[in-house]
Formats: structure tokens, C-alpha cells, sequence
DNA sequence: TATTGTTATACTCTATAACTATA
DNA sequence: TATAGTTATAGAGTATAACAATA
């Protein structure tokens, strides 16, 4: 990459690598943990996730609940468990406290699911993921992903719920 | 669908931590670059790939040399190079050495978007990646993906993958 | 008025299969 | 026959805005 641009300080090289190669490596494995699932139990990753936030949880969560960590838009998440509830993998009904919210729960085959398709994709983690590291690595590994998700978490304003997202800066310099 | 899964054994805590911690951080990772690229460039991440592959490159690439770690479907590459063109960001000509082939060349414009685009982009990975991680992170982090993508590219396509592996071509990565 | 969730809609992106043309 | 690339097309997913109901 070139780095002939004035002003800005460019980012060490170690960096750079370090950033595009953990681009990379998570894109390979995205793309293969998802085939897996598909495959396994005809989900997407996001759909699994909200799965497992289900199995996880100790009841029932509200939508909102749900959304955090996994979808970006409040839209997405109404889709995505529109196709979960449409499945018979999830079921949705009021909220006793708040008559605004919904109550989200996993039923029986949402669970099943899960059961079976967390071997597969464990399977997968541990074939493409872990094999090439150690101990330490994944000790650190997991360490150092968890402070950056911990510091991501503390800068931005929260996910999925912001009533208005202007994203600033137009591109300035002609189209 | 019928997955014969007895006797699996689990993944030590700390490996499914790792795993999951991974994923969430990057996803919050990626949309953030994601609105990045957008706001300044009106790019995706994908775009940006095309586009510093060819800046990174000798000279122009294949389509099939470009695909390479960015993509996993040809008619993807060719969807994405036609908006590249459309946008004037790169061109597209014969190869004289196989008729076959298209030759990708990164326009003027396209160098340009680039280098307007890229001190954000190492601005904010540097801000939500690097700022929580110590120079032996850094450096831990980036031999880590280094050996697990190494380790992806080396296994062999898994079953219902319908046999058009490409060969690994040494020009287009970014590290 | 603010918040929860849904709907309508438009758009982006991906991927399989059929196709053309070269090798 | 095999490979490089495109096209046609279908489907999955996302996000914004308008909306209704409740707090």
C-alpha cells in the first residue's frame, strides 16, 4: 500500500499486517462456518446466534434483548425472527410487564436445532481455527479479543437502536 | 441433514470463548469499517480489497489472480468489477499472453480513491483495533491469523464444495 | 414525547447454472 | 475437454422510513 499521503501518521506495518491478515482469516472462516451450518441445520450464522442467545439466557428475552451484539437494525432482527418463528424454531408473544415489547422464546426445536448443529460447527472451529495454535495462542488470543471487543463496546454509541445514524464527512474531493 | 454426531467432544471453554469473542469483535469490527468506506468513499470492504489489490500489485491483474482471498464466486467478482468500471475505478482490456483472460488495470481515479480513503480506514482500525493492544499483542495477533489463514489455504475443500479451487497466487495479498 | 416492534420498500450482495470463447 | 469470464436469475440479507401501540 502506499503511504505518500501528508497529514495523516500511517499506521505501522506490523499493524497494517496484523490487520488485514485477522481480515482475512475471519473471512475464510466466516465463509466456511457458514456453509457448515447451512448445511448442517439450513441456518445462517445470525440465526444461530439469536439461537443460542435463546439457549443461553435464563428466559425469555424482549426483541431488543435479542438484537444486541447480533443485528445492527431493529428491521433486521423482525425479519430474522420472522424466519425463526416461521420455522417453529422460536415463538413470540407479549410481554406481561411492558405491552410494547415482545417476548421471545425458543421452543423445543429451536433447541434441538442447536443441539445439532453445534458439533459440526465446533468441529470446524476446532479443525480451521485451533489446530494451527497452542495453548498460549488461543489463551492470548482469546485475551486480546476480548479487550478490543470490551473497548469496541465502550466507544460507540449502542447498536441497534439509534433513531437517527448520520454518518458525517462527505467524500469532499469531487465524486 | 442426518448427522451421525456420537460421541463429540466438546471444546474446551476457553477455545469456545476464544472462538465467539473472535467473531463478535470482528463483527463490530467490519460494520464499523463498513460505514467508514461508505462515508468516505462510498466503497464496501470488498471494493476496497479489489482496489488496494490492484494498487499492491505489480502490474494488472486477472480476474481469476483478483478474486483470489477476496471472493468465492467468479460471477461475484464479475458483479463487483463491473461497478469498479462503471465507476471508472479500474479498467478491463484483453490479456495478449490468453485471449481468455481479462486484464484489470487500477485507474488514476481509482489509485485516488484509495489514498483518500485509506487514512480513515488505518485511522479506525488503529482506534478500535490497536488502541487496547500492546506491541506484543500486535505482534502475537498477527503471527496468530498469519499461521490460522495459512492453515485455511492449505486444507483441502471440504465436501459439498463443487471442485474449483484456485491455485494460491502470491500477488494479491495485503500482509 | 419516547420507546417497542412491525411493515413496506428499495437496495446490495452472493451464488448456481447456462453460456461464449479461447486453450 | 478444460479454463476464463460473463450473464441471467433467484434468493438472502440489510437498512431507512413510515407506522401503530404503549409508556
Amino acid at each position: 500500500m502506499t503511504d505518500t499521503h501528508a497529514g495523516v501518521q500511517p499506521l505501522d506495518p506490523r499493524q497494517l499486517g496484523a490487520y488485514f491478515v485477522l481480515r482475512e482469516a475471519v473471512s475464510l472462516l466466516e465463509h466456511q462456518v457458514e456453509q457448515q451450518l447451512r448445511a448442517d441445520g439450513d441456518i445462517s450464522y445470525v440465526q444461530f446466534q439469536l439461537l443460542a442467545s435463546l439457549t443461553n439466557a435464563p428466559g425469555p428475552l424482549t426483541m431488543t434483548q435479542l438484537a444486541d451484539g447480533v443485528v445492527y437494525s431493529r428491521s433486521g432482527l423482525t425479519y430474522q425472527a420472522g424466519l425463526l418463528e416461521k420455522a417453529g424454531l422460536i415463538a413470540r408473544g407479549p410481554t406481561p410487564e411492558d405491552e410494547r415489547a415482545t417476548q421471545v422464546t425458543i421452543t423445543g426445536k429451536g433447541r434441538a436445532l442447536v443441539e445439532r448443529v453445534l458439533p459440526g460447527h465446533v468441529e470446524l472451529s476446532r479443525r480451521l481455527l485451533f489446530d494451527p495454535l497452542s495453548d498460549d495462542d488461543v489463551r492470548h488470543l482469546g485475551d486480546i479479543m476480548t479487550r478490543v471487543r470490551d473497548h469496541m463496546r465502550a466507544q460507540p454509541p449502542r447498536s441497534a437502536a439509534p433513531r437517527k445514524r448520520r454518518p458525517t464527512s462527505p467524500a469532499a474531493t469531487q465524486d
